[in-house]
DNA sequence: CATCTCTTGTTATGTTATTACATTTCTATT
DNA sequence: AATAGAAATGTAATAACATAACAAGAGATG
């Protein structure tokens, strides 16, 4: 099973890398326009292991030359989102790389309160459990989300990232 | 174990009581300060099986005589969240009655994306195998949110509520 | 009744997100 | 290659959500 990465070091440049050739092979085999804009916001993204708001990326977006509107960070984001290449973490009003990119999803997060790291771990026993709920009230879920606020590794043991 | 009720037809003027009636009796426990602007504000948000946004309640309060500017709401319902007489769903920006006052509570909320309207149900299995996860990656979760969008059984069945 | 704390009210501002519309770019088809 | 339709981008304007900072009032405690 996949873990969690983002507490642990790891090659950074290399899962960067990785994340990006994969969703280039998403969006050739599904038809999709791996945008200019798309391409840097999700380079942006993968470029720190926390939780990006959308106007960090669009400052980031515009000091490149693109847009400097909201919407234009919007729009990346949202279709990053939408196709499984990152992640909104609401409880932050955040966007974050997709850790685990081509992997059934039903991510969990956990956010760290001390550091503001955030690592996706996939979730399969939560989700099993939560659509059992649901079909107990008769409820069909279709999306879902799933955040953990306390503390990494890595701040517990007195040495915050 | 208790049901989602906001699917189903209920006691509603039974439902509001007694929820009042447990948040005062907490209050008068814990020695909290169950005042007037907040007994209103938890009032509001049992009107209504469904989630309201700050500034509608802030509305509403205000139509009462209150102040009539942002924090008074925000301070209210903080109060009421932080002592488990409601909840937050961040994914609407939006806060709800607690449905199940003085249950442990680890609620999982399905929010239908027809109607609006929001269930709460108790998710103990889906906070055990959230924590198993966190275990895993070293992580100590302290509070968590968990909200499914869907479509609840009277939309699904083509009676939107 | 003096004091301390908690709560409320208000002003001001900060942050996040969307609507609407003009323009450009891409794609498919001729 | 020309062109019509669809998708993507850029921009302006504004809506929606949330907090900081401070003054004033209400309740508890000695």
């Amino acid at each position: 099973m996949a873990e969690a990465k983002a507490f642990h070091a790891h090659d950074h440049t290399g899962c960067r890398g990785a994340a990006l050739a994969h969703a280039e092979a998403v969006a050739r085999d599904k038809g999709l326009r791996f945008t200019p804009v798309r391409r840097r916001a999700l380079e942006i993204l993968l470029e720190e292991h926390r939780a990006l708001g959308a106007y960090d990326v669009l400052e980031r977006l515009s000091a490149d030359g693109f847009g400097a509107q909201p919407p234009v960070a919007y729009r990346a984001l949202e279709f990053l989102v939408e196709h499984g290449f990152a992640h909104r973490i609401r409880r932050l009003n955040a966007f974050t790389a997709c850790a685990h990119p081509g992997d059934a999803h039903a991510p969990a997060f956990f956010i760290c309160e001390s550091c503001d790291s955030v690592a996706e771990a996939p979730a399969e026993p939560v989700l099993t459990a939560l659509r059992k709920e649901a079909a107990h009230i008769g409820f069909t879920v279709s999306r879902m989300n799933i955040e953990a606020v306390g503390t990494c590794p890595a701040c517990a043991a007195g040495s915050p990232a």
